[in-house]
DNA sequence: AAGAAGTGCAACCGCGTATAT
DNA sequence: CATATACGCGGTTGCACTTCT
């Protein structure tokens, strides 16, 4: 240690000490001193900016430094001393679930740093190697599988691939039942039609962290809101004769595929800052717009979240990779976009009650990101292989273009969907209306 | 009692990535 | 688009303290 600090991080210890006539940074323990001071800048300026405690308040300690200090020792709810038995066996379980991620480790453990439960891992694991004792208690298996067998895209890289090996889906749960597949084979479905209150938790009894991020313009501008029509709509869109049943909405991100029909069984689900890969996209939350709270319909829910939050949306695409390839080989739609057009995609489906269907990313999305691959070609289709059908996707004016600084959105264009159905009227152009539309087959 | 070895923890380093300019 | 800056994570290191011989 202090060899030198020869990191090339702009963060690094040299950073300024290197330089000539600049005062050297301090490096070693802090002093009481020092921690006052760092609280007195929090308590002023709040966290972040750690660099600036050194111009704000004279502080002769890196951002960095600044910011370890804060994060594990200063920080309010902090809990110091020893971790006890249930604190053990969560880290324990979270190890075999997790591997090495000391972060979201922590944020399964209240008051305890990444750094804490590292060391004491590493001081376990040490000491269980020299023992010649099994590292994991109970039979506990450390992470080796992915949760589908389905093979990911090639292009991906393993950081992205990372992202969407959650323990808790390792396991085959089958989170949506689609009654127009044959099978199913590997991947990690989505939806599901048990209550979400037995859904999370079905394979593991550990709730998954949401993940940590790092900075993103507006946590709130990312979001995929998912509604269900009411009952008294459902039925024009869900012929008892299961035109659609249960079709999910459903999102691919090297095709940015969707599939639309009629609602997923869930009426609406939460997702909340799932982690996405390193392509700046991030969707903070799916959230729901609009229930139904007398609706009749089981297959409807009660309103509640019927999606596990903190389900990686890499599962969501996919799983929808997955599902479309098997069950849409034939009959999807259409139009392919560019990759700056897909770069934003809003879509609203809306009711006459309101409900809708809404599908909008944030700015910040990148799908030419290499990690995303291959272009985004969009698609948007009918999830009935046998029908025959399907929409078109072009650019329209969506609402979402308050968001930011481009407003070439795409949306459906009402004319191509409402041609699939005959009969349905086109005035309402920009409004798909559901009272409009007859059964699809 | 003293030195060696072991242990635990704080802090640092390197790197990847996000954001700002 | 390139570059600079900032943040966060995981790995590593140094050192004080404890235990062992």
């Amino acid at each position: 240690m202090n060899s030198g600090a020869s990191g090339s991080s702009s963060e690094s210890l040299n950073e300024s000490a290197g330089s000539a006539g600049e005062v050297a940074l301090k490096k070693g323990p802090w002093t009481a001193a020092e921690d006052k001071v760092l609280v007195e800048y929090v308590e002023r300026y709040g966290e972040g900016n750690w660099n600036a405690v050194r111009k704000k308040m004279g502080m002769l300690r890196c951002g960095k430094s600044c910011r370890l200090r804060w994060t594990n020792h200063l920080r309010p709810n902090l809990k110091k001393g020893s971790f006890t038995p249930e604190e053990e066996q969560l880290i324990l379980e979270l190890h075999s679930q997790l591997g090495n991620k000391w972060a979201r480790m922590a944020a399964q453990l209240p008051g305890r740093t990444d750094n804490e439960i590292k060391n004491f891992w590493n001081t376990r694991i040490k000491r269980k190697l020299r023992d010649g004792l099994p590292l994991y208690p109970h039979g506990q298996k450390p992470r080796q599988t992915p949760p589908m067998q389905t093979p990911l895209p090639q292009q991906h890289s393993q950081a992205f691939k990372n992202q969407f090996f959650l323990p808790q889906y390792q396991t085959a749960i089958p989170l949506f039942h689609n009654p127009f597949q044959t099978g199913f084979h590997g991947a990690t479905p989505i939806f599901d039609q048990i209550p979400c209150t037995t859904l999370q938790h079905q394979s593991s009894p550990l709730p998954i962290p949401p993940p940590r991020h790092k900075r993103y313009r507006d946590p709130t501008a990312f979001s995929i809101s998912i509604a269900s029509a009411p009952a008294s709509e459902y039925p024009t869109m869900m012929s008892p004769h299961g035109i659609l049943p249960n079709a999910p909405l459903s999102f691919n991100l090297s095709s940015l595929q969707m599939e639309m029909g009629a609602a997923p069984s869930p009426s609406s689900f939460s997702m909340a800052n799932p982690e996405l890969p390193s392509s700046q996209l991030q969707f903070s939350r799916i959230m729901k717009m609009a229930e139904s709270s007398s609706n009749p319909d089981p297959r409807m829910g009660h309103g509640g979240l019927l999606y596990p939050d903190r389900m990686l949306l890499g599962d969501m695409m996919e799983e929808a990779h997955s599902w479309a390839n098997m069950n849409l080989p034939q009959n999807k739609c259409s139009n392919t976009y560019s990759k700056s057009e897909t770069n934003r995609l809003a879509s609203d489906l809306v009711s006459p009650s309101g409900m809708k269907y809404e599908v909008s990313t944030s700015p910040g999305i990148d799908s030419s990101h290499e990690d995303l691959g291959k272009p985004a070609d969009c698609h948007v289709s009918t999830p009935d292989a046998n029908c025959g059908r399907s929409l078109n996707v072009s650019t329209v004016g969506c609402a979402s273009g308050a968001q930011g600084d481009n407003n070439d959105n795409l949306g459906l264009d009402m004319h191509d969907i409402a041609a699939l159905f005959p009969g349905t009227p086109t005035a309402e152009l920009g409004v798909l209306s559901w009272e409009n539309l007859p059964e699809i087959c």
